[in-house]
DNA sequence: TGCTCCAAGATTGGCGCCAATTTCTTTGGC
DNA sequence: GCCAAAGAAATTGGCGCCAATCTTGGAGCA
């Protein structure tokens, strides 16, 4: 075969990436010198993946002072966890049909790896094996698109300041929410499901504090 | 004041509204250099707007080939058109315990305006005229990113092939269905409000045909 | 000592050039 | 006359340069 075609690098999804697990405060500018380097790539691409990220809302831009990590204020906020109840409600419901044995064993799997992680795993470790029992039920999902919009929602509010993450628990409480849903789902129980999928998704807004009146100027890093 | 600064062209915007109203196929390959004339915009603004639409979905990108207009297959077709449902019907609940007097007296006249455009008007009228209706029964949704996806949602499934343009008989239908959902309004009556929504949504599925397979070559222009 | 204004430095962002790749055209062979 | 292959033309797309703009630091003045 004469030279394959390199892979083409998705930037826009490494940043991403960078930005949920990296250490990035919410109004934080990102500077595309700095990331050039951390992602070692040159400026265009970065300029190219902030874009991305600015249209789907995870960074902000201002013309001429440059991106910053979007301040995702509390009503905002809580727009789009209502979203994500319609959404993924519906998901898990239109998934349910299509579940078989193996593929609740899966979700079984990825309920205990969660339970493990809010134990023994680091924030990237307990966000991630979280997102991955989500994203296997709405795997299962006909609708695709559904299943993208709802990754994108989550992603629109995932940065939130740090002071903000979960208590221990808070993480409890979400592995024994798996565990209702998980249980929901194997005994075909649809009213259960959409209830618990719904409180399991607004659990994340209790103890939020109040808006804070983010400093557009004072917000900075010195990095 | 020293030369404020120019308002900042929104090359995407203009772009899609072009694909939405300019005579475009589905299908059909977009040339950059051509673009850049009826934009009369450079080759790199053209393609900052084609990336920017390819990610929403509008337009699809293909490495060294270029971009060109999303193919909504049947399917992804009736998925958008489920979500829109699942989004609006929501939407517009909440909306409708903030509806006084002056909002019902603007929706009416939407309402007629799109009548009035279904007998009178083009394409460009009656589908302008639609979107009016509803987006301003959703501006007074609180939840104003569930309003944004709404908007987004239909965007990505605006422009199918002119063959299946509604009928005469079909846009009658519509006016009726407004009609029907401003007395639902009216009368603040959620139940049926819900069903009217949703029946008015999956009335554009109607006598769709059957899948037709895009070949992915074939499909060009010559123009 | 504190405030204002200016200049230097730092950062962003518009844009055009040219290499990479595909498509079209022509030529040559069967 | 038709198919295949090579060359030509057209199109896309990566990328760096430098102007436009904002921020910072300090000098000058009250």
């Amino acid at each position: 075969m004469p030279a394959r075609r390199p892979p083409k690098r998705q930037l826009g999804l490494e940043l991403a990436i960078l930005l949920r697990t990296g250490d990035f405060r919410a109004g934080e500018w990102l500077r595309q010198i700095d990331l050039e380097h951390r992602l070692n790539a040159n400026r265009f691409e970065v300029r190219t993946a902030l874009s991305e990220l600015a249209l789907r809302g995870i960074v902000e831009h201002v013309p001429f002072r440059g991106f910053r990590v979007a301040v995702t204020d509390m009503k905002r906020l809580k727009d789009l966890l209502s979203i994500r109840a319609l959404l993924e409600v519906d998901a898990a419901l239109a998934a349910m049909p299509h579940l078989d044995e193996a593929a609740l064993a899966k979700l079984e799997a990825l309920a205990a790896a969660f339970e493990h992680a809010t134990v023994h795993g680091s924030y990237a470790d307990w966000s991630q094996t979280n997102l991955d029992f989500h994203d296997t039920l709405y795997s299962w999902t006909p609708n695709r698109i559904q299943a993208e919009m709802i990754i994108e929602a989550r992603d629109r509010a995932r940065l939130w300041p740090k002071g903000l993450w979960p208590s221990f628990a808070a993480l409890q409480q979400s592995a024994a929410g798996h565990r209702r849903i998980l249980a929901a789902l194997t005994r075909r129980d649809p009213t259960v499901l959409a209830a618990e999928i719904r409180s399991h998704i607004m659990e994340s807004a209790v103890n939020l504090p109040s808006e804070e009146a983010p400093d557009g100027r004072a917000n900075g890093t010195k990095n």
